[in-house]
DNA sequence: AAACTGATTGACAGACCAGTCAATCAAAGG
DNA sequence: CCTTTGATTGACTGGTCTGTCAATCAGTTT
């Protein structure tokens, strides 16, 4: 028994010692679930260790400070979020209004809207206007979501003075994606996905009527489709 | 010196003892301010003390408890907001079109969007999923205005199948206010409060051209009026 | 003016938590 | 087999915070 019986390659259960990535992501993982559970305020090193099966010092060994892993944290979500809606976006056709599309849909992805995370980036926005921590780690990437849509829009807006503005519409449809996510959150029977996803449908039939049909109503079948 | 030499009734200088319900909105006023620079998290009772320049037994006297102190701090919040938009609502004109417009720029009056108070909202929606105080305090009367959004946007939707769902243009109604008010604390550079104002009026415009004029484009102005 | 009542203070206790550190453990290399 | 290096543990420390409480203070009543 001096030497191992069998090649342990299948990685079936995680190693006593792992790589330095591997168990920063295992910390992060239970960071955010652990914020979902207790809130971003009332989260210990002790609550994140329990949960991710290991002992405190490690998380200090790993990120040496508590601050140092709440922006860690919020790093891996951003960037997550970055690359969900990049791909989505990158995986559409050319055409403006499949883009549009594309990304207001990635922006419900399961992975995206998973309740945990969900939780995780209320709590970090209810801290964003006395900590500096939000502007630092997303103020990047928000902008360059802002750009991008605002680019869309842009590209869909007639030159003809009289349409919506780009920005303006942009800005509307980030609001109600936004907006359903912080109602998945505060309103008290979380409000369904396909809700919400009916909600920004009608947002862009409203922005964009030529590009997107209009939705059927909230919770009634529509008495008579529309043509 | 026995007896008082001169009436004061004149209320020149806070009494050293007040009456109960001065100094509950007092404590109340120093919480609010104290989590819109401190955050939630890092409030502590020394603090909220220090700033109305008390001791901090004096609000355990007051509120039993931190947690109390945070609910009664939050109902304090949520009843001023109601109160707000239904004097606004009972000052508008009888028509669903002034009642809307009404409810909306109600929604921008200085008091509501002080920083600090902004502040102190997002810090409690951030809370609202980990911990039930959010919804024990404020749901029925998220509830209300839910409602009355959606009374209204009914009263100005034609009764033929084709419009818009009030129930939609009501939702994304307040979700346009709820983010804007969200960017407002999220966003480097604390966008303007005519700009928010603006976004909410396109907002209404598309919602509701009947009766809401399109808004100018968002920086620049716009090159031929639209008839 | 003495007694009384409620408001206010500040010292204190108990609990908890972030961060330190020495010891232990596991994997890899010589 | 021994050494080295990096990962991991858990006891410990210093500090902070909430909540308690006895003492004090300021009005009010007797």
């Amino acid at each position: 028994m001096t030497e191992d019986p069998a090649p342990v390659d299948a990685p079936e259960r995680p190693p006593r010692t792992m790589s330095r990535d591997a168990r920063r992501v295992q910390l992060i993982e239970a960071t955010i679930h652990t914020i979902a559970a207790q809130g971003l305020a009332w989260t210990t090193l002790t609550q994140v260790a329990r949960r991710a099966g290991l002992s405190h010092g490690l998380i200090l060994w790993h990120f040496e400070t508590k601050e140092n892993l709440f922006r860690e944290t919020l790093s891996y979500l951003a960037e997550e979020y970055h690359l969900n809606w990049q791909v989505a976006l990158a995986a559409a056709g050319p055409h403006p209004a499949d883009q549009l599309r594309a990304m207001m849909a990635a922006d419900f992805n399961a992975p995206i809207i998973e309740p945990g995370r969900l939780a995780a980036w209320c709590a970090f926005w209810g801290e964003a206007q006395s900590r500096p921590l939000y502007q630092q780690v997303c103020g990047d990437k928000d902008d360059a979501y802002i750009r991008q849509l605002e680019r869309i829009c842009a590209a869909l807006t007639p030159p003809a003075g009289t349409a919506l503005d780009p920005v303006l519409a942009g800005r509307m449809l980030r609001l109600v994606v936004q907006g359903t996510w912080l109602d998945m959150m505060t309103t008290a029977p979380t409000y369904s996905v396909a809700e919400a996803q009916r909600t920004v449908e009608a947002a862009l039939a409203m922005c964009f009527p030529d590009y997107f049909a209009a939705a059927p109503t909230a919770e009634r079948p529509a008495p008579t489709p529309a043509g």
